[in-house]
DNA sequence: GACCTGCTGCGGGTTG
């Protein structure tokens, strides 16, 4: 790994254009933070891939641009001479105001391209190409669409390509079409052109780079920053619901602890600028609701709104707005909306309620505050269960509050999740070899295998008889047609696809609901439990009463009513990685007890710490439940369903209950039997046991897979075999150390 | 399985 070194910074930065210099003093600034100093070298000598890693707001964005505009400064050439990708047209935006100021001075011209851009301007710089464009990949999907013979002119002079918020595409359909597309756009110019990648949330900066150039992912030059991470106050405080009297009566418990949090959070940060974010929008619609009811009593102006990705655009930028305006204290409540990216001034207090999803999606959530030498501020929530005779024995471990402590601990050791080994992504294939056929009008099947599925490619891993395959089955499909000399074309079904605007995204997205109060339009909702009229609901933030649902135009038209619970929209967590689950067991044996937890925290955890000694878990990870059997492998969700997956092959009733993989009407005996028996066996081949599995299309183009291919890509991205193995032999060994003692 | 991201061309209207 290169280390940045502060001696020779004075050499760097002479290394600039004399114009970026001036700029870069006009600026105020002192000196260049380390990583600024490390890039200038790396970027301006070089052919050479470039991985940035470092803290927000330490100047990645400048890391980058700073060299290559000086690289590209009167060099104003036909062409664009570098193209920065970023996830977000908001981000986007920001970026473009940030790099007009620098690019002025230097008469360089940039360009931003995406959805909401008007045409003419498109029309400009199709014309005269040159300087910077900043795009996203969609609308460079639909550039090599609509305009692919322009291609290689309009890129002829490109010299660096820049992605922005790298983790954001990693282990994505996204992630694959973005590479696809910049493999593409070097064969269309024939060489191979340098990427930058920019990022403050890579667990693994080899895995990451790996996956920014494929094939060649040990070629790339590695910079992470060498500051200091910024100063963190934290709190873990918990909150207890009462074990609801009859199974029914779900809701009387949990309602202790939805009050107190609401109530703690309606204290502490009005007043100031703050994000709360409650994971699930059926979550932040209940704290939006709450936190208003509290204003609303206390007769004081609500600062707390809700943002989540189903509000109408409006709202959400009316929210947007607030937490911009330094002069109104305004409390955004949200789900990953708010998570990345966009500026949006400067935040107190991030509080996180439930654990995080994951230790990067916490890392990314914490970097929103403590900007401008504030340090910064986290309070997580957590609910937990009272613990008596009756309750369930997996509850009385407080696996939420454990898994929250796991996950600070890990993102104090600076650790977060790395991105997971390669996957087919079969149904970005599709789309890629879709497209090419649209950008040349018509491709040979070797030449679209050579072109999408060589070194350097996302899809290197696609063998070609699974390339065959996919060619026989869509042509099966009416998806692709074949010309007399074999040339594949758009058959009926692919050439209206490709024709609709839809097509540029290769992710998929659900047909929605939208929600209309007195002619404006509220937001959209994915509607899966009942909907009739007179239902109660919340829905930014405000409680509704439904008054008429029109099925054909998926419309509910609402009026605002006193009542209304939030759309039970689910409230489960992502994939939780195998390195949380492990700390949350050295969490349960260890005595210690962070200095971060409150009161109830630290006597929660005491207590499931006992617990965990009384099952005597530390030497035998197994539970007996009535008739059940409970497994804690303490191994990731995804090995845990390969587990479920291999046993329910055997006959067993397997599920994934949170941490711990339940046997129904499994003895003790029975249930270790197996974990020996897969223990002593080689691991299953992935696509076989993808087999068994119901449901396994997800991806947008995967109805167009073949059952066989099918297999393939579900086994690639969802399941690992050989860590479900693993984890059967701890828990068979284990058991076998603790039955001999 | 939670959450999120994005998108064209054209016709018709309004405004300067």
């Amino acid at each position: 790994m290169n280390s940045p070194t502060s001696a020779s910074e004075a050499l760097h930065f002479d290394r600039l254009h004399p114009l970026v210099r001036r700029w870069v003093w006009q600026q105020g600034w002192n000196e260049l933070h380390d990583i600024q100093d490390a890039a200038i070298p790396a970027i301006l000598d070089g052919n050479n891939d470039v991985l940035i890693g470092a803290a927000t707001a330490a100047g990645k964005t400048e890391a980058a641009f700073l060299p290559i505009c000086s690289k590209i400064a009167g060099q104003s050439g036909p062409g664009i001479q570098a193209l920065y990708v970023g996830p977000l047209k908001a981000l986007i935006n920001d970026q473009f105001r940030r790099m007009e100021e620098l690019c002025e001075v230097l008469e360089i011209r940039t360009h931003r391209w995406h959805g909401d851009v008007a045409g003419t301007r498109k029309q400009a710089m199709l014309r005269n190409p040159s300087g910077i464009l900043l795009i996203t990949p969609e609308s460079l999907e639909a550039m090599f669409v609509l305009r692919g013979t322009h291609i290689p002119r309009l890129f002829a002079s490109l010299q660096y390509v820049v992605i922005d918020e790298l983790h954001s595409f990693l282990d994505t359909e996204r992630g694959a079409q973005l590479l696809s597309q910049l493999h593409r756009l070097e064969i269309a110019v024939k060489r191979q052109i340098p990427r930058i990648g920019l990022s403050a949330t890579l667990g693994d900066m080899s895995l990451a780079a790996a996956q920014l150039r494929p094939s060649d992912g040990d070629k790339v030059t590695i910079l992470e920053s060498q500051a200091s991470g910024q100063d963190l106050r934290l709190q873990v405080r918990s909150y207890v619901d009462e074990r609801p009297a009859a199974p029914s009566d779900t809701d009387a418990g949990e309602e202790t602890s939805v009050r107190g949090i609401a109530d703690h959070l309606f204290a502490n940060l009005r007043g100031k600028t703050n994000l709360v974010f409650a994971n699930a929008r059926s979550r932040v619609e209940l704290y939006a609701a709450e936190l208003a009811d509290r204003s609303l009593h206390a007769g004081v102006p609500n600062e707390f709104h809700a943002h989540h990705g189903n509000l109408a655009k409006e709202l959400r930028e009316d929210v947007e707005a607030m937490l911009k305006d330094p002069t109104k204290p305004t409390t955004a409540v949200c789900t990953t909306t708010l998570e990345m990216g966009i500026d949006i001034g400067a935040i107190a207090q991030v509080a996180q309620i439930g654990p995080p999803p994951s230790v990067a999606s916490l890392r990314q959530r914490l970097g929103r505050s403590g900007r401008r030498n504030e340090p910064a501020i986290l309070r997580a929530y957590c609910a937990s269960m009272a613990v008596d005779a009756e309750t369930p024995l997996l509850d009385r471990l407080q696996l939420p509050l454990v898994q929250t402590i796991a996950s600070i601990e890990l993102l104090l050791d600076r650790w977060c999740e790395p991105p997971e080994p390669a996957q087919l992504h079969l149904s970005t294939l599709i789309q890629q070899l879709l497209s090419l056929i649209a950008q040349h009008s018509g491709v040979l099947p070797l030449e679209a295998y050579r072109v999408l599925c060589g070194r350097g490619s996302p899809f290197f891993i696609v063998t070609s008889t699974q390339f065959a395959e996919l060619l026989r089955t869509l042509g099966s499909k009416d998806v692709l047609t074949q010309s007399n000399d074999g040339t594949l074309l758009l058959g009926g079904r692919g050439e209206p696809t490709v024709n609709h605007y839809t097509f540029y995204a290769a992710f998929q997205t659900s047909e929605e609901y939208r929600l209309i109060h007195s002619g404006r339009q509220l937001g959209t909702m994915p509607i899966d439990f009942p909907l009739y009229e007179d239902l109660l609901l919340v829905f930014a933030g405000q409680r509704w009463r439904v008054t008429a649902i029109h099925e054909e135009d998926k419309v509910v038209q609402l009026t605002p009513a006193p009542g209304g619970k939030p759309p039970q929209l689910g409230v489960s967590a992502g994939l939780v990685h195998a390195e949380v689950r492990v700390r949350m067991r050295t969490l349960l044996e260890d005595d210690r007890a962070a200095a971060y937890l409150d009161l109830q925290s630290r006597t929660l955890l005491e207590q499931a710490r006992r617990e965990y000694a009384t099952l005597q878990l530390d030497h035998c990870p197994i539970i007996t439940d009535g008739a059940d059997t409970l497994l804690l492998p303490w191994t990731g969700d995804r090995q845990l369903h390969t587990l479920a997956a291999i046993l329910n092959e055997t006959g067993m009733e397997a599920t994934v209950d949170g941490a711990a993989l339940r046997l129904i009407g499994t003895p003790r005996s029975a249930a270790l039997t197996a974990m020996a028996k897969i223990a002593d066996s080689p691991a299953p081949g992935p696509d076989q046991l993808a087999r068994k599995v119901e449901n396994k299309t997800t991806a947008k183009f995967d109805d167009w897979l073949g059952e066989d291919l099918l297999c393939d890509q579900f086994g690639s991205a969802s399941l690992d075999c050989i860590g479900a193995v693993e984890a059967a032999r701890l828990v068979a060994k284990a058991s076998a150390a603790g039955s001999s003692t």
